[in-house]
DNA sequence: AACGTAATTTAGACATGTCTAGAATCGAGC
DNA sequence: GCTCGATTCTAGACATGTCTAAATTACGTT
């Protein structure tokens, strides 16, 4: 259960093992320190912490897994990012390449019951301006696997869902582009040998690598 | 000018430094730690890098005093402390005995374009939830003496203009017996030997000590 | 099976912010 | 002017979170 306290630093640690182990079940040291900015050496010092704390199991070598306990305060983490970034495009004007900064700082300050308030004043989303889904206030979430822009087939048509969230700079070409969640999209064409793929939204076409496309998840139109 | 950034702690610091130094001019180093829960050998240790980074002047032994910077970083922390406070209760139902423990955690996350944007979202308020005045981007901020309940001689109206806020019991007395900012307020009797006072306001009256009513801080009707 | 590179951990250092215990200083009252 | 109690500062310790440099381990390739 534990209403303990953990410090900034705690919380971003299990939030980026949580990303990390999400698809593959475990993170590694380097992921960790990668996506936080930091020494590896200094993942290495902090996951001794969190494994005293019970939060995290380690195997030396071989990787990163969040205890039940650690999952939980992760959520909980999540929920409060993502309802903040939610807040401040719904109710204060940001765009969505503005609220990750901002949202990364108060997730560590803002209370559960400010979050709440937060989510009911601008009627409890279910999803954040990138798409990403919000665990509910007891920790529930059902992250959905999607396809990319990339995996659809020539002719194929879908609905963008979600994109990556991380990167100011690609959500203002995003918006340019109009490739937005909720936005339907058809692939016109496929060039061979991971060739640029044609893309259609609106009434407009975009060319696009297929680094980019797979930066974009879509779902059945 | 200094867009450096500084810690919660530091930041803490000068707030505390900028408040107990506003009518006495200087601040001692047992008050500090009286104010921020430290030990005063805590309040030394830091005493002595803010003056390495500029921010506050130390006669040892005979107190302490903000630098023109450190003035200018403390008065952005209280607008954004004030600024918070008016938002919560104004945006999102908060009561005001609510906001200061957010608030407190909160001004040091909040970025100024968020304050802005908060601040421009409720009508750019002069003052916060409990009548303290807010000041300005570009920090500047007049912050009246005024006369007390407690001043004011029989017979005498006046106006709650501002409350003491740090704690939340009184808070919620107050507003029981609505000694809030904007309330008209008669002083019907003071009993001599520093006895109670009869204070009417609206249609009913109560009888309270002179320690609350030196909280209660009033002007011209 | 041995090698070599990459990932990981350990060792040692440092900055920040806190504490307790004890020394130094101030100032009020005698 | 001296003394004593309160205030303040210093010394030394500790927790947290970070770093660099060096040792260790894992594992794909030869
Ligand atoms: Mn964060
Ligand atoms: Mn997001
Ligand atoms: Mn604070
Ligand atoms: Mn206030």
């Amino acid at each position: 259960m534990s209403t303990a306290a953990y410090t900034a630093s705690v919380e971003d640690y299990l939030k980026a093992i949580y990303e990390l182990s999400r698809d593959s079940g475990s993170a590694g040291t380097s992921e960790v320190a990668a996506r936080l900015a930091v020494a590896p050496a200094s993942v290495s010092a902090m996951v001794r912490r969190l494994v005293e704390h019970g939060l995290v199991s380690h195997e030396p070598y071989h990787g990163l897994r969040l205890t039940k306990e650690g999952r939980a305060v992760a959520l909980q983490l999540v929920r409060r990012h993502r309802v903040l970034e939610a807040y401040l495009v719904a109710a204060l004007g940001y765009t969505w390449d503005q609220v990750h900064d901002e949202a990364e700082r108060l997730e560590h300050a803002a209370s559960p019951a400010l979050i709440n308030r937060m989510a009911a004043a601008i009627g409890e989303p279910a999803v954040d301006p990138h798409g990403a889904p919000i665990p509910t206030a007891h920790g529930k979430l059902e992250e959905p696997k999607y396809r990319t822009l990339g995996d659809l087939t020539a002719g194929e048509s879908a609905q963008i869902v979600r994109v990556e969230d991380k990167d100011p700079e690609l959500l203002r070409y995003l918006a340019s582009l109009r490739f937005m969640p909720g936005a339907t999209v058809s692939c016109l064409r496929r060039e061979p040998y991971e060739g640029p793929l044609t893309i259609r939204v609106g009434s407009k076409t975009h060319v696009i690598g297929p680094p980019l496309a797979a930066r974009i998840f879509v779902d059945e139109a």
